[in-house]
DNA sequence: GTCCATCCATACAGGACTGTATGGATAACC
DNA sequence: GGTTATCCATACAGTCCTGTATGGATGGAC
């Protein structure tokens, strides 16, 4: 009944998540996924219906796990609130932050993934106002932290400014500081 | 001599610069560039060797173009730092903005574009230095300041949260002031 | 009115990819 | 050892794009 499941669904699910990080969503082509995988595209559409059905679960994927593996890991490892933002910026070149990017840009010409996005990132803010009300009374404050401590961990990324005699995680740290975090 | 110049080079660097904006460098194709110009890919050869061309074009004024623009137009218009900085920060969906965003993301796959980025960036870092400093003594916070700033910028287009009854004006607003700005 | 630089249309060859159809191959399971 | 679910290879038709080659068309300069 069952079988040697070489090439599973999942399998191509990752490939073109790796293949999103790494050129965007016009870089996901089943021909070179297959490559990739060492088949030919003969296992794919027996998995997909098309090209645009592997987009779809690949985003389901990543919005699922992306929640899970960061806040949880985050979690996991404890320590206070500051300690936990500190982390967070130190997640550099993590194929969960490229494709955090990916999926970004992707959202900016695609309503439809526009949408999950949102739902994501939302979610993301509610958990970076409970770290910053730790150490942030002020309402105001908090959600202004959290907008520039967001866009920080985004700009680390897209900035490619350099600091003079200061590197960038001196920087990193300086602007963690200026937004109270002990 | 001359000629009726119908469409000229400088119009296909546009219609690219607006399909990078829309879609990615990936969107910059010959074929519906010169359907949205009304012409076929007749004249494009005669202007261009070949596709990396216009894009090396594209790129070359861009990075004149987004300088002067920004910058010159930020100038003439006045006011204060901080002013200034408010100005920056509204520049809503402005196609210069939107380019920028395509063009960073192409950076991160591309290291002929990510020097010219690098360079651009450190230029705009310096001109923001300029402006933090005349609001703000000590040079790390000057730093840490343009840091968050920019990175406010880019976040400010890139993240989809809400912020339950405040607006992103208001948001950026307080952010802003979070910063110093007065 | 002719010349010439500039620009455009068309046709062709080729590449990369998509999706479909079809005939296996493989191994767990009974 | 046959059955069956799972996966793969191959071949084919079709789409969209690239780059080249070639023959105009257009309008200012003279």
């Amino acid at each position: 009944m069952a079988a040697p499941t070489r090439t599973p669904r999942g399998k191509w699910i990752e490939e073109g998540l790796r293949a999103l990080a790494a050129g965007g969503p016009d870089a996901v082509r089943i021909e070179p996924l297959a490559q990739a995988l060492g088949v030919t595209r003969g296992g794919f559409y027996w998995h997909f219906n098309d090209r645009s059905a592997l987009l779809e679960e690949m985003l389901d994927r990543w919005e699922r796990a992306t929640t899970e593996e960061v806040n949880e890991r985050l979690e996991r490892e404890g320590g206070d609130a500051s300690a936990k933002l500190r982390r967070l910026l130190a997640l550099t070149s993590s194929s969960v932050l490229m494709t955090d990017l990916a999926v970004r840009d992707w959202a900016r010409r695609d309503q439809a993934v526009a949408v999950r996005l949102r739902r994501l990132d939302n979610r993301r803010m509610d958990y970076l106002r409970a770290l910053f009300g730790t150490f942030c009374a002020d309402a105001d404050d908090v959600e202004a932290g959290c907008m520039l401590f967001f866009s920080l961990l985004i700009g680390n990324h897209s900035i490619a400014a350099d600091h003079g005699t200061r590197s960038r995680a001196d920087v990193l740290n300086l602007a963690l500081r200026r937004l109270g975090a002990p």
